[in-house]
RNA sequence: GCUCCCAUCGUCUAGCGGUCCAGGACGUCGCCCUCUCACGGCGAAAACAGGGGUUCAAUUCCCCUUGGGAGUACCA
């Protein structure tokens, strides 16, 4: 039998970490036993279903890479299903249509919270049915009274909950709707889904998801249900915590497989490994190693593996993703260095991309002048000889032999030539090149804005210093 | 309230009865390297929630307490 997993988000709001790393480790299990991952959307709530949503879920899909098999299906297209379903189930016994009203169930439930009992329906209506004129009834479920549901869960072990602890729950809505419950079950029989992978959120719907495979005369899936992931602080992932959105840290300037492997790593884990290719990921995962224990997200640890990928991929592969960020900034690529440049000069100091285009400023667009204290400290006099030697070295360079290697030769001559540390001469024309005084290593800095516009910060520094009264 | 789930360094985790005065990683703190900032290298501090059992032996098994979390909808 084909292993086939799914990932079934609600479309009421985009995607969040906690729904990517469910998709991931259905993707994951799916793939390693060679079987299919499939895609379902549940907008079976008409309320609260939107179409911008179902767009932020693909998009986020996309960019994550979790490709699927099957899909994406939409639940709102197979109502007649569900509707077939439930009737079946009514003829079959195994459920009732009722008429009880909402005001009816509401003041039961508040008398049952204030008698200290678990909320529940009654029975009135798989007693006594009696059909109320103009009201439309809903169908519950002959949810069975005695016994016990017990499953093994993937990642929980046995789990057991006694039916009397189970009231009739609501198949079939007044507004001519499927419930969730319900819904879930027709379509990972449907779908022939075989493991059912899902958040924690879900334990306590799965015994009677399993009655009412049972009273479909079909076998249930295997089921693992994964632990939360919750903020910085332990308390539930929200806007405070950072992103919650899985684009936010596309946003925010990391790699995709950044956030695959860390988030993979988020609850589980294979011996003391720490990064995985997403070829690992696909051999190494299994839902049954996934830890018990809800975990919180750290960021630090996201952004430690966000530079490692930076620093070992290769430097092309990190220049497409950082062109994205260049654009969004809005830099005249034409005018500054090439971004695969960029990366080499950049990846060993900043932990996203984001940080990496906004640190490139200085080599796509003109200097806003030296920076007071840096100036004061590094345009001196003193610096002057250091700078003019710097000019001639660099202006002898052939434009065609322009690179970091050339200039770095360059400096060191300069420095040389005048018995000066290479300190001296680098840390007056780090200043003289972005106007502050920290920037990569001098010969990428200098390389990077260019033979003429190096030469002309160079004057320009040089007139500062003159300018300055001694 | 009731039901269910969970509990090793600040964080993510290894551990599946003796190999543990508990290992790795992020973070933190030192030192080294160094043209700034970083990268890198080396080193340090840092945990089995508490109490009962079971056992020759418990971080590992069972129970209770405490503390978290989820569910309890004509939401998913």
């Amino acid at each position: 039998m084909t292993i086939r997993t799914r990932f079934a988000p609600s479309p009421t709001g985009f995607l969040h970490i906690g729904g990517a790393r469910t998709a991931l480790y259905c993707y994951l299990e799916a793939r390693r036993r060679g079987g299919e991952f499939i895609l379902r959307i549940e907008d079976t709530d008409q309320e609260r279903s939107t179409q911008v949503s179902i767009d932020a879920i693909l998009d986020a899909m996309e960019w994550l890479g979790l490709d699927y098999d099957e899909g994406p299906f939409y639940q709102s297209q197979r109502i007649h299903r569900y509707r077939h379903a439930a009737e079946e189930l009514v003829q079959s016994g195994h459920a009732y249509r009722c008429w009880c009203s909402k005001e009816r169930l509401d003041s039961m439930r508040e008398a049952q919270m204030a008698a200290g009992e678990k909320p529940r329906y009654d029975g009135r209506c798989r007693e006594h049915p009696e059909a109320i004129a103009g009201v439309t009834p809903v169908i519950r479920f002959r949810n069975p009274q005695a016994g016990v549901v017990v499953f093994n869960d993937k990642v929980r072990g046995r789990i057991e909950i006694a039916n009397a602890e189970m009231d009739d729950l609501i198949l079939w809505r007044s507004d001519d709707f499927p419930t969730y419950n319900f819904a879930v079950v027709i379509d990972d029989i449907d779908m022939r889904i075989t493991d059912v992978i899902r958040g924690e959120d879900h334990i306590n719907n799965t015994p009677r998801q399993i009655n009412i495979y049972h009273a479909l005369g079909a076998t249930p899936p295997s089921f693992a249900h994964l632990p939360m992931i919750h903020g910085a602080d332990g308390a539930k992932l929200s806007k405070r915590h950072g992103a919650v959105n899985v684009m936010q840290y596309r946003d925010d300037g990391y790699l995709p497989h950044a956030l695959l492997n860390y988030i993979a790593r988020l609850g589980w884990s294979h011996g003391d490994q720490e990064i995985f290719s997403r070829e690992e990921l696909r051999t190494l995962f299994k839902v049954d190693d996934v830890n018990r224990a809800p975990s919180r997200f750290d960021f630090d640890k996201l952004a430690w593996l966000n530079q490692h990928y930076l620093k070992t991929d290769p430097p092309e592969s990190v220049a497409a993703h950082l062109l994205w960020q260049l654009r969004e900034l809005d830099f005249d690529l034409a005018r500054g260095p090439a971004p695969v440049d960029v990366v080499v000069a950049l990846r060993d100091r900043v932990k996203t991309l984001k940080e990496m285009a906004e640190r490139a400023r200085i080599w796509y667009l003109d200097l806003e002048g030296f920076e007071p204290a840096a100036a004061a400290r590094h345009l001196v006099a003193a610096a002057v000889p250091g700078l003019q030697s710097a000019r001639g070295q660099l202006a002898a360079i052939a434009p065609a032999q322009w690179s970091s290697t050339t200039v770095d030769v360059a400096l060191h001559a300069a420095a040389e030539s005048l018995g000066l540390a290479l300190g001296k001469v680098a840390q007056p024309l780090r200043v003289a090149m972005t106007g502050t005084q920290v920037s990569p290593s001098i010969e990428h800095t200098v390389f990077l804005v260019g033979q003429t516009r190096a030469l002309e910060r160079i004057d320009q520094a040089l007139a500062h210093i003159s300018a300055v009264p001694a």
